[in-house]
DNA sequence: ATCCCTGCAAACTGTTTGCAAGGCC
DNA sequence: GGCCTTGCAAACAGTTTGCAGGGAT
């Protein structure tokens, strides 16, 4: 649980302001105990139930790409129509339940090391990820 | 290189009449030497290219999906507002380079056995893919 | 006072759908 | 002939943009 001071620090840490509706997403997205996924129109929804006020499509957008900018939020690299952006910014993995649309966090120490035997010349590797495609065992 | 009668056969084999629009998506895609990535609209852009004849957007739509279901063509899962088809149905990975946008192979063998050592009850995994982020060395 | 941010609506992009005309069996 | 397929345009969904008014510093 964190309180709306340190939300408004945050905010200005990064050289945002701390406005009434970016508080006020901080809130719905890191005052949990566990992360979450969410898709934009998910959020919006959330923001309606928990706050009974609404804010406007344009200005979530602009603020969770801003929080995405700033690394407090991280882009799922799943194939949607839509977005899918994760609160955990920690490395981790996926499973995706394709029966269900569903998506699963996976530590990073429950998977094994990786190796690449393969080496792009002039590029550097900046992460790993795994997603692991699940199905109804039947 | 496969000729016109043995695409006319595959798709008589897959219950897919053999008209002329599949016929073409068939020669450009699959009458190369190396598979290729690609979106919808590189697609539609290079069968102008290769046939100066035009192929209506909602009929490539409808045969890229239907060759994927299939099993001719798979779905490239990475995050962008377009989907990405892959040429290459066998089991492979990717670097994404991000600095250009640009998606690459990896082999199965140049990628070490992956552990997974979490499990979803009632699921079974269906499929493990290494998403490889790569950035320029600077 | 300045500059940034919000909210609305319109614009845009990729994809899907409905339906009439045409092609394959 | 019957059924599938095509092509066009309209519809649709998610996202982005332009701009006027409002809020933060």
């Amino acid at each position: 649980m964190s309180t709306t001071q340190e939300f408004v620090q945050k905010l200005r840490h990064s050289g945002l302001r701390p406005t009434k509706q970016r508080i006020k997403i901080c809130e719905v997205l890191f005052n949990t105990e566990k992360t979450f996924h969410f898709t934009i129109n998910e959020l919006v929804k959330k923001i309606e139930y928990q706050s009974s006020e609404k804010i406007s499509l344009a200005t979530v957008y602009n603020t969770v790409h801003a929080f995405e900018k700033k690394g407090y939020l991280k882009q799922i690299l799943i194939n949607s129509n839509q977005s899918y952006f994760d609160t955990n910014i920690s490395h981790h993995h996926h499973f995706f339940d394709a029966s269900e649309n569903n998506l699963i966090d996976i530590n990073n120490d429950d998977v094994g090391p990786i190796q690449i035997y393969k080496t792009i010349p002039g590029k550097r590797i900046k992460s790993v990820e795994v997603l692991v495609k699940i199905d109804n065992n039947n």
